[in-house]
DNA sequence: CAAACGAGTTGACAGTGTCTACTACTCCGC
DNA sequence: GCGGAGTAGTAGACACTGTCAACTCGTTTG
């Protein structure tokens, strides 16, 4: 192995070890002396390939970025051999499978869920690549929007009304998985069932506000 | 001053100070030694008043609360001294006015936001008047909700639809709040503009999600 | 009046992020 | 072929942190 090798191999492995920590104790808790005596390194040895604690983190958060990217376009794959019709009628299913994938995806990965979007992150200036992860999970969206007509929101709208309407969607799912595990949600009175539909009744205000 | 006195105000003396650290550095520096430094105790005094650093930050996060709901009442008053149609006519605009001061608010008080809503906060078992003043903050919307006419949803709902839908807006709400606040947004090319427009433009999808 | 108690103090311990100085090894130009 | 440069890893230190334990007071209460 050559030494750029075994540097990489390290480097991989802090990011692998942190990412275990985390699922299992948290990020609150995570600690690179920690991820060093796990890997039976000195503690001082991540620090050759992070400059600082935030950059493992960044590390993270870009795996779970295209994690997250890879499970939305796995569940909404678009069918583009069908008449135009059938197009519509997929678009609008596909639609929606897409933001049940992104509640899905939320609930059964709330660590990483939280870690992408409510973790205080570093600067992602300074971590292109995780920023290039993230943008990439966007635009499935919005370009999934941009080619399907939407009941039309409002008047003026120069702008790209695919974008706004991305946002209105994402904002939407976003709330809910962010609220369904903050603990603010605990605090109304909701039975295990109520917390259920709650996804879907979302999902059916979403069409209203969306369908023609 | 009683000692039972001096107790009550060293206790929110510490809220205070933390509250003030968490404003200009930020929660996650936040540190009890910190707080007794600048109020000139020792580093264990905060102990005999809060458990653990937890207990703190579960006391900050309540004042938070209160605030919160304060602000959203303030500007969200309903004046019920007028005949039928303007009083619907004033829910749709007290409803819609709740909203901009929701995410006024958010954008105002960034830091105290993300306190409510995605800070790890300490399990809320624990902290009963935490979990009250979130409760209260909540029913301002659901109760406005439930004296209202809106759009129906779905065919079963057996549930109350004034809390589901009470979820819905608040998901939105809190969805675009925390988005346009988290790095995620910064991912997006956005112009300063399009930021600002994003919010009247969920208002308005919101809009045709619920006004029939 | 003595005992109990509550607020506050000091000191200690384990753990953390990060700085600096050190060693070992690999690679590149002479 | 070799000597210096750079790179991965180590060891030790420093200033922090949260929290435990033992102590000193002053007040309250039986």
């Amino acid at each position: 192995m050559s030494p750029s090798d075994r540097a990489r191999s390290l480097k991989e492995a802090c990011v692998d070890e942190a990412f275990k920590i985390i699922e299992t104790d948290g990020v609150e808790t995570l600690s690179l002396r920690e991820v060093a005596r796990r890997l039976g390194v000195s503690h001082q040895a991540p620090y050759k390939h992070f400059a600082a604690k935030d950059h493992i983190l960044a590390a993270v958060v870009t795996r779970c970025y295209a994690d997250f990217a890879a499970h939305l376009e796995a569940r909404a794959q678009v069918h583009d051999d069908r008449a135009d019709d059938d197009r519509a009628h997929d678009d609008w299913a596909d639609l929606g499978a897409m933001g049940r994938a992104y509640l899905d995806y939320a609930r059964e990965n709330p660590l990483k869920y939280r870690l992408m979007f409510s973790a205080p992150l570093p600067d992602p200036a300074d971590h292109p690549e995780m920023l290039d992860q993230a943008r990439f999970a966007f635009s499935l969206l919005r370009d999934k929007l941009s080619r399907m007509t939407l009941k039309p929101a409002s008047d003026d709208m120069s702008a790209d009304p695919a974008k706004h309407d991305a946002i209105f969607i994402w904002s939407c799912l976003h709330g809910l998985a962010s609220l369904m595990q903050s603990h603010a949600i605990d605090t109304l009175p909701m039975t295990a069932t109520e917390r259920e539909a709650a996804a879907s009744r979302v999902m059916a205000r979403l069409s209203l506000a969306l369908q023609p």
